[in-house]
DNA sequence: CCGGGCGAGATTTTT
DNA sequence: TCTCGCCCGG
């Protein structure tokens, strides 16, 4: 299978089914002269119309899933460029992904023409790393840094815990990185987060934070959270870097609000709130009329409490922004009503929420249809057979279908059965292309191209291949930069220096710093980042490690070099301009051509759903025949946004989803729900959920009860195919692929390893009753031996137990199967 | 310095 | 079940 890796945030990208939004076609594409009022507004209902042309007060638009607020979005922006006279250059629009991004663009571009190119648009994150470039000068950076994500974070975290002595049983730097972020998100700085902490485990988290930030610094290096707490904290300490940019952007628009930390919301209130007070300093306030704002969301699709959005932050709109108003978006333009009445139902149990009903007049549609498996393989080949079966019988392309999944880890089985029965998929997510590997290593040596003082990325590839420089010579210079306090490269150019280091190893160093010195100059002077990147593989010598390889492996690496290969010279050729120039200048001609650090950029922010396939092009790859297209996987956060015809909605167990760790608490499980509703949503005829009877994870199997959400789906909606009760008969018909699900036909029976193993574990679970506990009881475990009870979650089958085994630790163990006995 | 062997932990969700 | 990090022998 042969994944395609489209070079992140360019723009030729259509939804995988036109994302619902009907603007393809309207006036608009070509012309010379912008479109009329009426085109504008043509097709929209009252209050879309009206949001459009909403002038003035800070704006809410509530818009329900399907409601048509993309649509809204676009229209408004070509409706403020074309109506009311606004610069292009003067309007900032915040998209979740980048994809989304573009795709906003080339529809305002479809509009209102070429000068809409221009506009920011583009995910947060983008922006602030723009508007750093010209400003984190002022903080001590140099505008090259470098942006490390997630896995680079962990890398120097990891180093930090050493440095500081940290037990990493107690102190994980995933916990701590965690915690970081949080600090960062509510845009407190490690001085901060040292005053607030409360006890010794926040001094410790605290103390790692001011380290790792003080190496962060020294590699000239930010992380995801610091692109926005940064920005935020420039604006703060530089009022009148402030209002330059408050002069700037005369229009804001954010697209879901309700996903939106702390950080963001700040981010957007110095640029957009009235200033009332500013006590600290001596800059005139409100020089400039604020920006006009318009923010769009819906708080039953807020999913990512967990990184730190604030669902208060749509909730409280009203409140934060003086005059605000609110436009309320309730029709939907994409389900079936029947659809509709089960997402209005299972959302309907959340408390605290503000009532909104969709509807639509498209009808009722096909009823929804509901599968239970003996096991996930089960669960897994009925999905196939009736992905095949409706593409059979026709109307449906593989293309219009979704499986969602609650983790990534659940679509292995979906792989495994679509692999076998030669039906075409695509996973988005999971294991990404920028995360292998063999593309961070060439990616790293970039980044030292780019950022000599990037130590991480440095020591990523000091020794990768293998040319004997091994951890005694690195511990060297390392403590030669300390000594001298000067950065790695800095030391490595003189290793000589270094005490104590072996002449041995001082000749591989020399023989390194001479090739990345070398490469410096090709970048220096100007060459391709494709040309630099070929030259990086082969000069160091890993591309020829990879080729020498006896390991299988190793092939298929080359292959993933080659394509990155391939999107560097895709991004060389293209005149499209890299996240961080600023397309105003672009446009003036004063903006560099793009290079190494545009280049390395979007590969840092590119997301999950930058890679979802595009729908089968008319004729647009070549001359092959049309496609049916690609089912396509994902998680159901990872599909927030997009629409398919049809929609598989599986995993449904209380457990998986909602996830086992959302059951014991209120507030998440309502999360859970809204990602419930979010999938549910998705869907715009076909709807099927299913679920597994027993589902094997950590390689042993679990029985798994329905989740909560399908017994909040209305009864009547449901047509199920087959039940539990179904199968509690050893006689129990399976179905073949291929062969009719209606049964009574081919009826099979298979003695397979699916059904040795749910035996299996039907008698694991008659064998041992779960032992009712209470905190405070002493246990014992066959392993773990004795231990304590702090804490119970959960009932029935899925309680859960955090035991205190002392020397062993807290674990958190499954009842149902941990083998603990109460004393 | 390197490679193999072994044990522990991992699974929420991601810009 | 798989991957990553650590330890030890060459």
């Amino acid at each position: 299978m042969s994944a395609q890796f489209p070079l992140p945030g360019l723009p030729p990208v259509a939804p995988p089914d036109g994302g619902g939004e009907r603007d393809r076609g309207e006036p608009g594409r070509g012309r010379r002269r912008g479109p009329t009022r009426e085109q504008l507004l043509d097709g929209l209902n009252g209050p879309q119309a009206q949001a459009v042309q909403h002038e003035g007060a800070p704006l809410l638009v509530v818009a329900g899933a399907g409601s048509g607020k993309t649509r809204v979005l676009t229209r408004r922006i070509a409706w403020l460029i074309s109506e009311r006279g606004a610069h292009p250059g003067s309007i900032l629009a915040i998209t979740f992904t980048n994809k989304a991004a573009a795709e906003m663009r080339e529809r305002v571009e479809d509009l209102v023409g070429g000068r809409a190119r221009i506009m920011w648009v583009s995910t947060f994150h983008s922006a602030c790393v723009r508007i750093l470039r010209k400003e984190i000068d002022k903080f001590g950076f140099k505008s090259s840094f470098t942006i490390y994500d997630a896995a680079d974070s962990k890398r120097l975290m990891t180093l930090v815990c050493k440095d500081l002595d940290l037990d990493v049983k107690k102190f994980p730097p995933r916990s701590i990185l965690n915690w970081v972020s949080n600090a960062k998100n509510e845009l407190q700085d490690h001085e901060d987060a040292a005053k607030d902490a409360q006890n010794g485990q926040e001094e410790m988290y605290a103390a790692a934070y001011g380290e790792y930030q003080r190496r962060l610094r020294q590699a000239n290096a930010l992380d995801f959270d610091d692109l926005l707490m940064m920005t935020v904290h420039l604006f703060r300490a530089f009022p009148a870097v402030r209002e330059n940019w408050r002069r700037r952007f005369r229009h804001v628009l954010v697209d879901e609000y309700q996903d939106t930390n702390h950080a963001q919301y700040a981010l957007i209130h110095e640029l957009c709130a009235r200033q009332l007070e500013e006590p600290t300093t001596g800059v005139p306030q409100d020089e400039v009329e604020p920006a006009e704002l318009m923010v769009v969301g819906d708080a039953d699709q807020s999913i990512y409490a967990f990184r730190g959005a604030n669902i208060r932050n749509i909730m409280d709109f009203e409140q934060d922004f003086a005059d605000a108003r609110t436009i309320l978006l309730e029709q939907n333009y994409r389900s079936t009503q029947t659809i509709l009445t089960a997402a209005n139902a299972v959302i309907s149990r959340n408390e605290s929420r503000k009532p909104k009903q969709l509807w639509t007049d498209a009808g009722q549609g096909p009823g929804i249809v509901g599968y239970v498996g003996d096991d996930e393989h089960d669960e897994a080949r009925f999905v196939a057979e009736e992905i095949d079966r409706l593409t059979d019988e026709g109307g449906v392309r593989a293309g219009d279908v979704a499986v969602f999944y609650r983790t990534n880890a659940q679509s292995r089985v979906f792989e495994e059965v679509f692999i076998r029965v030669g039906l075409s998929y695509k996973v988005v997510g999971g294991v990404r292309f920028y995360e292998r590997r063999e593309v961070r290593d060439a990616v790293a040596y970039l980044r030292v191209l780019a950022n000599p003082a990037d130590s991480v990325s440095l020591r990523r590839v000091l020794n990768t291949p293998k040319r004997g420089i091994g951890d005694r010579a690195e511990a060297c210079v390392e403590s030669l930069a300390r000594r001298d306090r000067i950065t790695f490269w800095e030391a490595l150019q003189r290793a000589e220096d270094a005490p104590g280091i072996a002449t041995r190893s001082l000749n591989s160093i020399k023989g390194f710093v001479d090739t990345i010195e070398q490469l410096q100059q090709m970048v220096e002077a100007g060459e391709r980042v494709d040309v630099v990147l070929e030259q990086v593989l082969t000069r160091s010598g890993y591309l020829k490690e990879l080729e020498d390889s006896e390991d299988p492996q190793d092939e298929t690496r080359v292959e993933n070099l080659a394509e990155l290969v391939a999107v560097a010279r895709e991004f060389s050729d293209d005149p499209v301009v890299g996240p961080s120039a600023d397309p105003a200048e672009v446009e003036a001609g004063e903006a560099e051509p793009p290079g190494l650090t545009d280049f390395l950029e979007r590969v840092s922010l590119v997301a999950d759903s930058d890679q979802i396939p595009d729908a089968p092009a008319d004729g647009e790859e070549g001359d092959q025949p049309p496609s049916p297209g690609q089912v396509t996987l994902m998680t159901l956060h990872t599909a927030k946004g997009l629409e398919f015809p049809t929609v598989f909605l599986t995993g449904l167990e209380d457990g998986v989803f909602p996830h086992l760790r959302s059951l014991g608490d209120k507030v998440e499980l309502e999360e859970e729900r809204r990602l419930a509703y979010v999938g549910l949503t998705r869907a715009r005829e076909r709807l099927y959920v299913s679920r597994a009877v027993v589902r094997s994870a950590w390689g042993a199997p679990q029985h798994n009860p329905a989740s909560r959400f399908i017994d909040e789906l209305p009864v009547d909606l449901v047509d199920w195919r087959r039940t539990e009760a179904a199968m509690s008969s050893w006689n129990r018909p399976q179905l073949g692929f291929g062969s009719s699900s209606r049964g009574g036909g081919a009826v099979q029976r298979r003695f397979g390893t699916a059904t040795a193993r749910k035996d299996a574990a039907t008698k694991a679970k008659a064998a041992r009753a779960v032992p009712s506990l209470d905190p405070g009881d002493r246990v014992q475990h066959d392993s773990f031996g004795l231990g304590t009870v702090v804490a119970l979650e959960g009932a029935g089958d899925n309680a859960v137990a955090s035991i205190d085994f002392g020397a062993d630790g807290v674990k958190r163990l499954l009842l149902r199967y941990a083998p603990v006995e109460k004393l």
